[in-house]
DNA sequence: CGTCTATTTGAATGTACTCAAAAGCGGTGG
DNA sequence: CCACCGCTTTTGAGTACATTCAAATAGACG
């Protein structure tokens, strides 16, 4: 490969790149295994009873992960926008069909690696486990933090903190997403926004 | 060292070796970098403001982690018994004041691994980045399962849906300890609990 | 046994939901 | 380019879920 055919893979090599160094051999065989597909707005990419046996990059756009309840409510329990990883974790790990529904929010692209290939890049290059090890970690952390603000904080205090802290996903996402994210309805999210405006 | 004097760290290595297989002079070094420590009940052994520059593996014993919010009231985001890791993640990573407390239920015997001597395990003994990994790996997907529960079930659902996953650790802890894991108030809790043993 | 904390009970209140309808907005086809 | 359709957002009334506050009861521990 030269240089100029490394272009589609720029943006996930610098998102690996913030935690561990690798080699052009290294480099080679990780691209190998990746793979590129393309979805329009409001396509999915995962349902539940499919097997999730590989994890995802978004590479641009936008998707959503949710849950529907049986009274058929759509509960999102994730928003990732271009540079972030996302999966249905459990199904990955424990080979059982999905709970997770996937669907992208605009137009994007998106990196899969599947679980067979990530395994043998483990073995081959043990920087990755150092990498997803990284991955996890912080994304645990984040994970943490939500959970405790989800048991603490009230709807109103959870919509403020949402847009200080993802004020480039609350634009990019409709009202009605971003209610299900936190967890209220939308016509509640509505008049939270309501009272907000008038306050000031 | 004899073979007798590993048997205080029998359970961690058991733990280890759920993912990874140490050879002699790994387990060696794995447990030369170990700390042990033991709370009775009731005891703090983090608070905000100290820096988490460690991660805890709850040796016997059961403790909680948990915010207090500007009100006073105490908001439990994890329980952890013998066999569990925990920890201040947030502030191991970024060296910042942790925002938890840690604090025993039961009398408890921790190991603790300091972050300088991990940074050296992971370094030293590579199979420890893959158990980590594996371990923020499926720590990351409970949580994931978690807050999808907490904004798609009722305090009911998410009360029998402890009870029923986490049986073991019911009938550990105090009724306001679980109200305040579950996110209700404790006389609502006990409503809860009232109401179901009439149905039946 | 006495003290302290946890749990239960009940009444009043507040937060967030349901249902219904109107208004706004974006995409699509004529 | 405009008109229409479907979906999102707003608004409001009535309701349900969960909290607050207060007081009584039960349990744990020294």
């Amino acid at each position: 490969m030269n240089r100029q055919n490394y272009s589609k893979y720029d943006f996930i090599l610098k998102n690996i790149n913030r935690h561990v160094k690798l080699n052009r051999s290294e480099i080679d065989f990780f691209c190998s295994i990746l793979e590129f597909k393309t979805y329009k707005k409001k396509e999915l990419i995962l349902m539940p009873n499919k097997i999730a046996d590989y994890e995802i990059f978004i590479n641009s756009g936008c998707v959503k992960c949710y849950t529907i309840d049986n009274k058929g409510v759509e509960h999102i329990s994730l928003f990732a926008i271009e540079g972030w990883w996302t999966g249905d974790l459990y199904s990955y790990i424990s080979d059982k069909p999905a709970t997770f529904f996937i669907e992208t929010i605009e137009d994007s692209e998106i990196i899969t690696i599947s679980k067979q290939q990530k395994e043998i890049l483990y073995k081959k290059v043990l920087k990755f486990e150092r990498f997803f090890r990284t991955l996890y970690q912080n994304s645990l952390a984040s994970h943490i933090r939500r959970i405790n603000q989800n048991i603490s904080f009230s709807a109103e205090e959870k919509y403020l903190n949402f847009k200080k802290n993802n004020p480039a996903i609350e634009k990019r996402v409709s009202q009605k997403n971003l209610a299900s994210y936190l967890g209220v309805t939308p016509e509640f999210l509505s008049l939270l926004k309501k009272r907000l405006s008038n306050k000031s």
